[in-house]
DNA sequence: CTGTTAGCGCGTTCAT
DNA sequence: ATGAACGCGCTAACAG
């Protein structure tokens, strides 16, 4: 029924051998037998069969991209980087790579789940992307189950997220890996420091906060930030930031609208609302106008991340920009190979402040 | 070094097709046996090997899912909606899907290309998502490829596309398909259509277009509905539809923002400016700002879709929403087989008006 | 440069 | 209810 090698083989008047050589171009073959080959494959309509070929090489052509929401541009836009790198020099089936996204949810157990399929099929690479849930069960059998595959010939890249906790389990982030798993780490604490430093200098002292899961690394990094800013400028305004902030309980558009409302309620008189990412300061903005405030004029509003509606939003955005697609296609390269790591297997991405309509200096009381 | 059925089966005293019984719950398996070789499995971390099952089974779970664009959220909640059917009974292996998303980037070559590599891993489904590019060479190339993979054993969804067109070329979109492809296609037509009238009916007759690529198939439906509209309730207007129609070169900002500024240049006067979707229409509002226009007092702007950002826009969205979860539950679903298809293999998915505040009567001249 | 020969790890008859 | 044995289609030595 269906078309093998052999069927090739014989088409062409060689041995399956031949055929497998051709195909995949690693070992020298003639010419005029190459042609020959390529022509009955193409008469067959031969396509190479996945499995069978991986279960002899002990490798597959599949990479797999971890992504926390689809639904999120955020990810998106990483996804479609990665998948860029893994076009494939289009010969008939030599290298081509099958990037495929994987959404986990957020959720710990799809995340532990797909990294089981993914072993299953004995992916070639895996690039999990954005922040990570920050707790301890998690983070070790997680941490396990990457050096398992990272030893099993499975290349992994952290895309967005914290290096792995060395596995004696002291310190935090150590500045480098020893298991060739190569991390690219997003400066959330610097970007976050940066922002909070303009409200600053634009005089604000009353800022609000809508993080998001308490949970996430990302959360917490740029929590960190924000209050060292806090604390280096302005000191009087960090012994009110705790009840300033209002955790969100997911990077999504409710959160800041809920957010911004409550903090409202604790604050009335605040000048400025910095959310978690730009979907997050969207709904912040939604809450503000709908309580008749205007932006900027009376309350500011910060995002992170700079998603490209971020400039188009009324007014303009002021965020942080991540270079998303320049991130997720070096790390395309990185599972592929084709880059060497960085330095000690850990990089950090620059976090530049985008400064634009939503910000400005509070009304005069 | 990998851990092999053999191991297992050493392991728990029984031979290795014992635990490959146990594992796929296919043959019935006495309970001391059972839970001996599940302890087994257990403690030596075993995983099946992917490509060796699939190899010897013919097929295997994988579960594709194109996109036209995994950075649009449109995509992005179709997929994990497919997605979210896939979770699995959660046993050691049995029926999990490994549901992964490929992107097309909207080109032909890529969608043919993931095709082949899909059907090269004996993908158990695939589902296809958004609209389909209308060209002839394509077109037949696509549907042929399909009618191979559904003939292989691949269950086949379209979700958000019309249906094949019939192998002997005959009419278009034929109501029933014959070749077990099932299709849940949106209906374009009908919610423009019904946006167009919304806007007539306020009072609008110089109404601006901006488009999505020509070739797309959700683009030449979606200006139907919108000039079946104008022809029944203002024909006067359909007359200079055309010179205000611009086609947009991809479904996002830019597009609506050339595309609106264009249409000013065209016709100063416009009332309203339709877009091909919401992710334009935000282009086109951005545009119309910067132009000094206000919404909807000056120019009524109307989107597609519903995607969540167009409620909180400013102002919120007049648009078309499409279940975009719900069909890609379903297509989920359809792809495992879990739910019997819809008479004909065909089924359209409604499209409703929402109107909320970009839409306003006309300024009095 | 090319053919021959073993497996890769698992599902699946066919016996028992 | 369980075991033995074969073959899925391909790659990787090893000749030649």
């Amino acid at each position: 029924m269906t078309v093998t090698l052999a069927d090739v083989a014989a088409r062409a008047g060689v041995s399956s051998a031949t055929v497998s050589r051709v195909l995949n171009g690693n070992y020298p073959v003639a010419d005029g037998t190459r042609t020959r080959v390529l022509r009955a494959v193409d008469e067959l309509q031969y396509v190479v069969n996945g499995p069978a070929s991986a279960l002899a090489a002990a490798t597959s052509d599949l990479v797999g991209i971890l992504v926390n929401d689809v639904a999120d541009p955020f990810f998106g836009i990483v996804a479609s980087a990665v998948q860029s790198e893994m076009g494939g020099e289009g010969a008939t089936g030599t290298g081509q790579k099958l990037a495929v996204v994987c959404n986990t949810g957020g959720s710990p157990e799809r995340e532990l789940t797909y990294l089981t399929l993914l072993r299953r099929q004995r992916a070639a690479a895996v690039v999990l992307t954005g922040s990570a849930v920050e707790e301890t069960a998690h983070s070790t059998a997680l941490a396990d189950r990457l050096r398992h595959l990272a030893a099993s010939g499975t290349r992994i890249v952290l895309c967005g997220r914290p290096p792995l906790a060395p596995r004696d389990g002291t310190g935090e982030e150590p500045a480098l890996a020893q298991d060739g798993i190569v991390t690219l780490a997003f400066d959330n604490r610097g970007g976050s420091h940066r922002l909070t430093a303009h409200l600053l200098t634009l005089g604000h002292r009353r800022i609000g906060y809508v993080t998001g899961p308490a949970e996430r690394s990302t959360t917490r990094h740029r929590l960190e930030g924000h209050r060292r800013a806090l604390g280096e400028q302005a000191p009087e305004a960090l012994a009110e930031a705790e009840r300033l902030t209002v955790h969100g309980g997911a990077y999504d558009r409710s959160a800041g609208y809920d957010g911004a409302l409550e903090l409202l309620r604790r604050a009335p008189d605040l000048t400025a609302v910095l959310a978690a990412n730009d979907t997050v300061a969207l709904g912040v903005c939604a809450a503000l106008r709908d309580r008749g405030l205007r932006i900027p004029e009376d309350v500011s509003v910060g995002g992170f991340d700079d998603l490209p509606f971020a400039a188009d939003a009324s007014p303009a955005l002021t965020t942080v920009r991540l270079p998303l697609h320049e991130a997720g296609a070096r790390a395309g390269r990185l599972a592929l190979g084709l880059e060497t790591p960085p330095p000690g297997d850990v990089a950090t991405v620059r976090a530049d402040l985008m400064v634009r309509a939503s910000t400005a200096p509070p009304a005069p009381r």
